[in-house]
DNA sequence: TAAGTCATGTAATCGGTTACATGATTGC
DNA sequence: GCAATCATGTAACCGATTACATGACTTA
């Protein structure tokens, strides 16, 4: 017997929450608007510039794949390869393109961002000044290797006319520079931080 | 019987991975260090400035103070109440103080940022520029209402020399700052956006 | 011979959400 | 009478991670 429903609420199927939330479909769809690709290529694409905004292990990759194929909204293929394993590639069909398309439309809430380091930065009040501003430099670092990556896809775009780009181009090019400009506002906040923190540490110095 | 151990990893008790990455419980000390709070009202901090960073629910909070008070880090003084519930409010040990010190100066990797709004963005090119242009404002608004919400916190620590903020608010004054130059990022960005999308919906009038 | 890449998966677990329960008080 | 606030929890579920398994080929 299914559990017994609840006092203000009858439902069948899952909760409309959870369907409005299940990014990890669309980000695929989205992936493979730009071509075929096999569940590999696709968790090798999290890894790069795709990550800034979204990100999945193949682990979860491979059961969705199968999961949109079994909804007709990609296409699989095997392909028999020699020196390595053989793969399937998949295609997103015209089915999958439309369920993209008005889904890309729909309103997304602000993003609950859960960010380890700002947590950190919460007490920084509770350390001494120089050992935060030693901590701020490490992960300054990070973000700043990070730009430099995104700079370097940055420059396959270069002198071309953004207002130009291909259609196809579009979608990554502005991802592209939302990550450039965070990580910019990241530095800007971490120099304005550091100058607040070189100021605690002279006024008060180390006991 | 225990599940045989792996190949090449012998280990006992919680991976170290999981040991690392348990912020909830340090974002709550470190809304405790500013004094006593229930559960209730750190609830509340969580959907307030401090959610800019980190979230949690209630459901998820209250067991997880039981466990910082069953580990001395927290403790915790049942408060009766009149016209209300009774409740139970936390204050953070010298222990407790001395674990998240310790913490805040760990390295922390990079956030894996999860944005399904950047999902969207990333298909743009499926769409009608001008559909995408409505999409971009619907979302803009959104950002606009918190960077408000965000300057009126801010305004409380105005006419201060940022240098010379109390100690207990350096913390929360730095990450406002982080919070409000994130958002100004994003407007930047969304301006960006809108110039090229408006150019290409000039270009390629709809069908 | 050890480590790394290509390629796809299963099993156990965990962190977090949704739904629900309870119950007094205050305001519309 | 209905909804909202204060206050604390349990149970079921799900999305995601970790660990592990397999196996051929390449590079140091």
């Amino acid at each position: 017997m299914p559990p017994a429903p609840g006092k203000f609420c009858w439902r069948i199927g899952p909760t409309p929450a959870k369907l409005a939330e299940m990014s990890l479909r669309f980000a695929i769809l989205g992936l493979l608007t730009a071509g075929e690709l096999s569940g590999y290529e696709i968790a090798r694409r999290f890894e790069q510039s795709v990550g800034y905004f979204w990100h999945a292990r193949a682990q979860q990759i491979y059961p969705e794949l199968a999961r949109l194929e079994s909804e007709g909204l990609v296409a699989g293929r095997a392909v028999p390869q020699v020196g390595k394993p053989d793969k399937r590639v998949y295609t997103i069909t015209a089915r999958g393109l439309a369920h993209l398309a008005d889904w890309v439309l729909t309103p997304s809430p602000l993003t609950l961002t859960k960010d380890e380091f700002l947590v950190k930065v919460w007490s920084y009040g509770l350390v001494e000044p120089q050992r935060a501003i030693e901590a701020l430099a490490t992960h300054r670092r990070q973000q700043e290797e990070r730009l430099a990556a995104y700079r370097a896809i940055e420059a396959a775009f270069e002198g071309a006319d953004p207002a130009a780009v291909p259609t196809a181009f579009l979608g990554p090019y502005l991802t592209l520079r939302a990550g450039i400009q965070f990580i910019e506002a990241f530095l800007a906040w971490a120099d304005e931080a550091e100058r607040i923190l070189r100021a605690r540490a002279a006024s008060r110095p180390a006991p």
